[in-house]
DNA sequence: CCGCAAACCGTAACGCATGC
DNA sequence: GCATGCGTTACGGTTTGCGG
């Protein structure tokens, strides 16, 4: 809790109109278990992890740093670093300034985190800013600007597509889980609350990928079910009501009549006179 | 007992308003 | 134009009851 997500989309039209200059670039090696504590910062920055993990307190919210990600900060940031785990942290810093000081309200003055995942594009961009940025003629600073604009787009890029990837990820992860256990109860609550959503917003969510809503879904799939075990099995009514997750016959017969026009009996029946 | 329907209750879906 | 929050509506789900 406590970090930002930013939507690309908005990232893109605060950066387009503020203009910002690269003022350094590192890549940055780190041991293991080493710490840094209680500095301020005093410009705009990127932080883009390569490897290994690190935890970072910007102002007491604690952001863990791993590759994947790239986290944005302000000046004037109180900071306490330390790397976790046992491989080296490696990690490009990316400083820059603003060239309208008029937009300064816009860039947040919290740090906030974008998810670009493993991205071979953004680390070979990276590569080449931190390549010219050590020639310090007008044409290498001009690459420079130029991979930054890039690099920004890649990132703001992706971080869209991330979101999207993530969406899709869960709606699919929900079909799966209806497939496997449409014989148990389940509940739209439930559901949501396995991807920590708001059930309003996981049903339309669910809708956007998948065409229906998830309760509907669940339905058609157990109706579905039901008709195949009605043809394919000997068990009664009742029996196949129970296998498809119903407790009550009852409320199987009335969705059975609306999903296939005809009761579950009458369904089997027809099945076999027409044979 | 089994299959079905009607009555009833609680929850999911819809639709609208609002914000971004 | 799209996502989100919220009140209303529609429908999923339970209970009861009836005929075969």
């Amino acid at each position: 809790m406590g970090v930002i997500t930013m939507e690309a989309n908005k990232l893109a039209e605060i950066f387009i109109k503020a203009s910002p200059t690269v003022v350094d670039i590192r890549k940055i090696r780190i041991e293991p278990g080493q710490a840094d504590y209680g500095y301020i910062t005093s410009l705009y920055a990127f932080i883009i992890p390569v490897k290994g993990e690190a935890k970072f307190i910007f102002n007491d919210i604690p952001y863990h740093l791993n590759p994947g990600k790239v986290i944005h900060a302000g000046p004037n940031i109180k900071v306490n670093k330390r790397v976790v785990g046992d491989s080296i942290w490696e990690y490009y810093l990316i400083h820059y300034s603003l060239k309208n000081t008029a937009l300064e309200d816009d860039f947040v003055e919290i740090p906030y985190e974008l998810t670009i995942g493993r991205n071979i594009k953004v680390l070979e961009m990276l590569k080449s800013m931190n390549k010219a940025w050590r020639i310090s003629d007008p044409i290498s600073s001009l690459k420079v600007q130029s991979l930054f604009y890039n690099l920004l787009y890649e990132i703001f890029k992706s971080h869209h597509d991330q979101a999207k990837e993530e969406d899709r990820w869960i709606v699919e992860e929900a079909m799966n889980y209806i497939h496997a256990y449409y014989m148990e109860p389940i509940t739209l609550k439930d559901l949501a609350k396995r991807y920590d959503l708001d059930k309003n917003r996981f049903s339309r969510l669910f809708n956007r990928y998948a065409g229906a809503r998830p309760m509907n879904y669940l339905i058609s799939y157990r109706m579905k079910r039901a008709s195949e075990l009605l043809l394919t099995s000997n068990f009664s009514v009742r029996e196949v009501s129970e296998n498809v997750g119903y407790t009550n016959v009852s409320y199987f017969t009335k969705l059975f009549k609306k999903y296939n026009g005809q009761l579950p009996s009458t369904y089997r029946r027809k099945f076999y006179e027409t044979l």
